[in-house]
Order: structure tokens, then sequence, then C-alpha cells
DNA sequence: GATGAATGAGCATTCATTCAT
DNA sequence: CATGAATGAATGCTCATTCAT
């Protein structure tokens, strides 16, 4: 899951430790992530209990170590999309863009995300959790900051950045994933989102 | 916490339904709502199991009581705010404001809003949860309607209005319930948060 | 088993709580008190596990619970006895006497107050505990005291009231309970074992 | 910790199985007898699971290895000290100091000697065991007996001679060993816990 | 000799729910 | 309406042991 690129030589060195992450994903996928259980889990890998305990150390820590290996995969694909844009709002559009596009591709490690951050957070890598999406949002206000000094982008504060750019495709995707047969796919509105994204954010036009 | 208007005739006649409901709430703020059980409850409140029982039916009726008499005390808030509202403008500031400031004002009652919502769409009042959600955006929706065939706000499709709107101001609530110490409270950024909300969705200048 | 005064009722309004503590024991006296187990104690009584659990909180409980009544049923025999008995070489006697007859007649309760006694002390209930064995020497050693001042015991320190009195028979009465059929039953040496107890600390001959 | 002669020649070839048996002793000493297991010794010592195994065969044969090498050590040190020692009065003298002694230079050990009996006497090893506690009553005993002919100890069971010689030390080693900073240590009495034990044991001053 | 992944039976504990009083 | 003892299925976790490398 995390390693979207090779897709799996599949069986024979089969890796334990994926296997059952896929598995937890899978379980999650179905029921939620409430409702994964080391029972569940054994179904649907082959693996006993104690190899469970053996790699992770507890339920908790298979859900985290899955929950930490989605996110950075996602991060990966959305750095790797702002990097290759150009100007403030190109950033802007790849942000959203590709946001939208990961959760479309993945829809199970999206939802898992969604659902998993507060057992997460509430669980013993929670500051690992906080580190994380501090990082995130760094990571995008340092890249805005540049822009801002040139006048391309409004002067607003750091702390509203991320809510303002990101918040209305998080909110769709969130809605899509809670019943994609209710309403069109995200990447049906890319550009209506990646629009307001922009607007949210671009310097207003009597301030060059 | 949901009923704010009769400010209880305190003590003796001390109502049971409402004991067991706050205590829910109490539960569900200290260790999250999937915490909240049978016991848990017994120990805040002064209640028996089966006192629980007689008025709830069961745990998940007391989860799902609770929600929707939050849901709909929200639902209350914003709506007096946007009839107050005038024009499109004004009453898509409205929506913002009241949303941030409801929030701000019962951050325990937000947060449960944001992590009872699976629950109780899992279970047996998933219908009356999808029924309101629905009827929250359809009202948004045709509020708006007029002013969109007045000019005043972008064609947008119907299903993206919501996000549009509401995305970010949401987006930043819930990352300030997150961690409250680590962010300026909502109404900090009221203002902006408007002003976006509005920048999304008002008609371009040029447009006719 | 610690009220051994009126021989149970017997069955009908069979009280839960001692059916429990009843089975502890049995299962303790087969296969020792490391050995009990949840399981065990629900085939020996016909209590559910949520019953256990309901009256006794944990494992623990129910072994600490066990413990506490016995150690009080011995003490309150031994109390009796000393009550009942006539100046310090009695009194001494009585002591020593008692305790061999308590064991000899109810080994099951003697061998699991030996058995217990680290678990409970590694427990929850440690501090209770180890109030009980201070207020146990300090009755001996209050005991003592007037027949010290009228030079009838040896003036030794307090602390070593307890292991000169009581060491011999306990060391022979753990001896036996280790292995019933290697060694005769500690009645069998009521005699020289008070008669040592005595010589330990009565006062010495040319001390009058 | 058994072996006190050779003091370990350091580092490199550090014996695999001596330092197994250090660490089956630490974490005794931590949380009793009962709390070792394979996982804890792998954290303490340095081996692998399979290197346990290897060298004891069984989580037993840990705990019964430490077991008789204390046992033997304790041994030894009195059986040392008995030879020593001159005449009636002088050999229980040298037993009762002997054993105190021992008890508090290496207190960890003595509490693992105490609390180790029971599952080793519940284990494979158990006539091993039997063996050598009758060895040393017989060792003991057999002492006794030429001091009896010639009348200076008195006519006693010989079951009763352990328990009336050792029984008031070990009494107090085992209180002190539950509670070394609510007691003086063993040496402060040695006199008088000596006293006692030659009390117990002489021929009475009217017995030719 | 050493390693550590894998196994799986066994165990304590939780928890929603029922029901007689 | 209230109480709380009783139930028992479900669950997370521990731990001694094995074995291929």
């Amino acid at each position: 899951m995390a390693r979207s690129t090779p897709p799996q030589p599949s069986l024979e060195p089969t890796d334990r430790r994926q296997d059952i992450l896929n598995a937890a994903l899978a379980c999650a996928t179905v029921h939620g992530v409430e409702a994964i259980s080391i029972e569940g889990l054994r179904e649907h890998c082959n693996a006993s209990v104690g190899s469970i305990y053996h790699h992770f150390g507890s339920k908790e820590g298979v859900v985290a170590a899955l929950f930490f290996a989605i996110l950075a995969d996602q991060s990966r694909s959305m750095q790797a999309h702002l990097d290759a844009s150009q100007g403030a709002e190109g950033g802007v559009r790849a942000l959203v863009s590709s946001y939208l596009e990961w959760v479309e591709s993945q829809p199970h490690n999206a939802r898992f995300l969604f659902q998993a951050r507060s057992p997460v957070a509430a669980g013993p890598r929670a500051a690992e959790l906080a580190l994380a999406a501090q990082q995130r949002n760094q990571t995008l206000v340092a890249w805005f900051e540049p822009h801002r000094q040139a006048g391309a982008v409004r002067a607003l504060p750091c702390a509203l950045m991320p809510s303002l750019v990101m918040g209305p495709v998080q909110s769709y995707c969130r809605a899509w994933l809670s019943a994609p047969d209710a309403l069109p796919p995200p990447s049906t509105y890319r550009t209506e989102l990646a629009d307001a994204a922009w607007r949210a954010v671009r310097a207003s036009k009597r301030a060059p």
C-alpha cells in the first residue's frame, strides 16, 4: 500500500509485516477502523496471533504503523506534484489536484487515513502524529512564503493557510468517501476546487 | 448541554435523561466516543444500569440521542443567524461566523459531533442522520438559489456548495478542537474565514 | 470458611460471593494459588465470568478477599485462646497451641495463607496486609509488656518476639503442610513446641 | 551470584549460562519468581530465545538451575561454619549465625530461595530437591547425635530439630526480606537469636 | 552454539444486555 | 421508574516452545 510503484512481485517471499498491514486495511475497509480485531487480521493474512504481536506489539501498533505508512505515501505524492509545479497558482492547483487524485486512486487508504487519525492521536504515537502534521503544515507555509513576498499570494495568517487551500477539497473528498455512490468523484470538480483554492489565497486584484 | 434555554430548575427533580446525556458527553470528552460504556456512564451520573436502558434502550441509543440533540442545537443556531442576515454576502458571512461561534462556545459538543457521526451513521438511526444531512445541504443550496439567479453568486454545482462555503471553517475548527492550545481560537480569524468563503462563491467581477 | 460458627444453612439462598471464595480455596488446594484461574472458579461454583468480576473486580481481588477472610479467622481464633489463658507461660502456650490446632483443623486454609501471602503483598492491597501484620505483632508485643515488666519474661527486642515465640511452630507447620504424609501432625509435638516457645522468652532463672 | 569465588574474568568470553542465571535473579527480585519469563530474561541479559533453550531446556530449567546453585552455596557456607565450630553450643550458634550472615550478605539470593522452592518442588526436579532437603536435615540431626548422647542437648524428636534450631532465625529473616526497611537487619539480633536456639535444644539444668 | 520469526493454546478482562425485585 | 446482580460471548494479549538458518 505504502509502496505503490513496484506492483508487488507477489507470493513466495511474501513479507509478513506487509501481509498484516494489508489485512488491517482490508478489515478497516469492510467495517471501519474500530472493527479491526486480531482475529480478523488472522483471517485475512495467514499470520498467527503471536506473529502479529511479534511485529507490531499491539493492535494499536498495527493501526499506527499502517496509518503512518499511508500518510507518508500521501505526502510523498503531493510533494512530488508540488515540486513539479510552476508559480504560485500552479503550486496551489497542484496541491489540490494531487490530493484529489491520490484520494480517488486509493479510496481505501484515504478512508483509513480519515478514520484512523483519532485512534492514533489518542494512542502512544500521538507525538509522532503531531510532529508529522506540523511538518506538513510548515512545508506548505514555507512553500508559500516566497510567493507571498513576491505579492502573488495574499498576506494571511500562517495557521490559516492549510485550511484555506485544502479545506474545500478535503471536505468534498470526505463526503465522497462516506457516500461514493451519492456524489460524483472528486476529479469531476477538479477545476472548480482548484479555482476556489486559488481564489482563497491569491493576492487581491488591486494590490500588485 | 443541548438545550440551553431552560437553565435547569436545579437539584431535586434533576432529570435523569439529561443526567445521562451529560455523562455521555463527559465520557466522550475525556477518552473519545468509542470509550463510552454503560459502566462509565454509571460512574459519571448516578443512574443505575437499568435506568439507562429504561430511558435509551441501548448504548447506541444514548449516543444517538445526544448526537441528534446537539446537531439540532447547532442547526437552530445557524439558521437563526442566517435568517437575520441580509443579502448573499451577508448570508455567507453569517453561516461562517455562526458556525465558528457555536463551535467556540461549546467545544465539547462540537468535538462530539465530529466524533460521533461515524458510529451514528453505522447504527439504526442512520437514515435519520442521512435525512438531516440532506436537509441541511438542501436548505443551504435553496438559500443560494435566488442569489445565484440574481447573478450575485457563481453558478457552481450544488454538490460543491457546502464544501466551498463551509470547508475552510470546518477544517480550521476541526484542527483547533484537536489541539486547542496549539492554535488561536477560530473567532480570531472570523473575518479571514468569512472573506474566503465569500470569495469562493461570489460571482466573478467580469461576469454579467 | 471465614465464618466457622453457623455451619451454612446450605443451598437455596447460597451466597454467590461465598461460593466464589469457596471455589478459590478448592482450586488453590488442588494445584496451588498460582493455578487459580477464572475458568477454574467457574467450574467449581456455578458463577459466570461476569459475576466473579462483579463481586471482586479481578482475579487478584478474589485471592485477596479470601486471604483476608482466612487471616481474620485465624486471628480471631488465636485471640480467643489468648484471652482465655492465664499468666505469661499460659499465654505463650495458648498462642502456640491454638496456632497449631487451627492449622491442623483447617490445613487447606493454612496452606492458602502461606501460599497467597506473596501475591497479595505484591498486589494493590499490600498496604492493608502490612497493616494487618503490624497489628498482629503489636497485639502480641503489647500482651507481653506487663509480663515483661513483672519480670516473668525476658527483656527482648520487640521486633524479635513474634519470631521467637511463633518461629518454631510456624516452621514445623509449614513443613507438615508441604508433606503431610512424611511428618507427624503438629499436635503430636504440642508440648515440645510450647515448651520451646516458653524457654525462648521466659526470664532467666537468675533474674527474679 | 551463586559462585562468588572466581570474580569473573570480565567481559569478552562472558559466560552465557551465568548471564542468564543473573538475569533470572534480577527478574525475580523485581517482580517475583512467578514473573520470570523468557522474554524478560532476553531483555536483561543479551541472549536470544534460542540460546536460553539451548542452555537450560525450558523456563523451569533456568529457575531450577539457579535455585540449586544458590542452595548449594548456602549449604557450603553453613557447613563450613559448622565444621569450624566447637562443642554443641558452638555448633548451634554457628548454624544460626552463618545462616543469618549468608542471608544478610545476599538478600536477593535468599529471597529467591524462599520464593522458588514451591515451583521447583512442583517441577521435574522435585525429587532432587526432596533429596537435598533430606540430606540437610539428616546432616543436622546426625551432627546433634553425639552431643545428645553426651547429654549436652535435650532428647527431642528428630523431626523437630530443624524447626527448633532454625525456626526463629528463618522466621525473622523471612520477615526482614519482606520489609527490609521496616526491620533491623538480622545480624542486629545475632546474639539473641543464637541464645534462643541454644536454649531451645540444650539439656535442661537438672537433667543428668 | 546462536538467532529470532513463528506458533497457538490459554488467560484475564470488558461490556452490552437482561430481568427479578 | 429504579436497581444491581447475573450472564456469556467476544477480545486483546502473554508466553513457553519450536525450528530453519
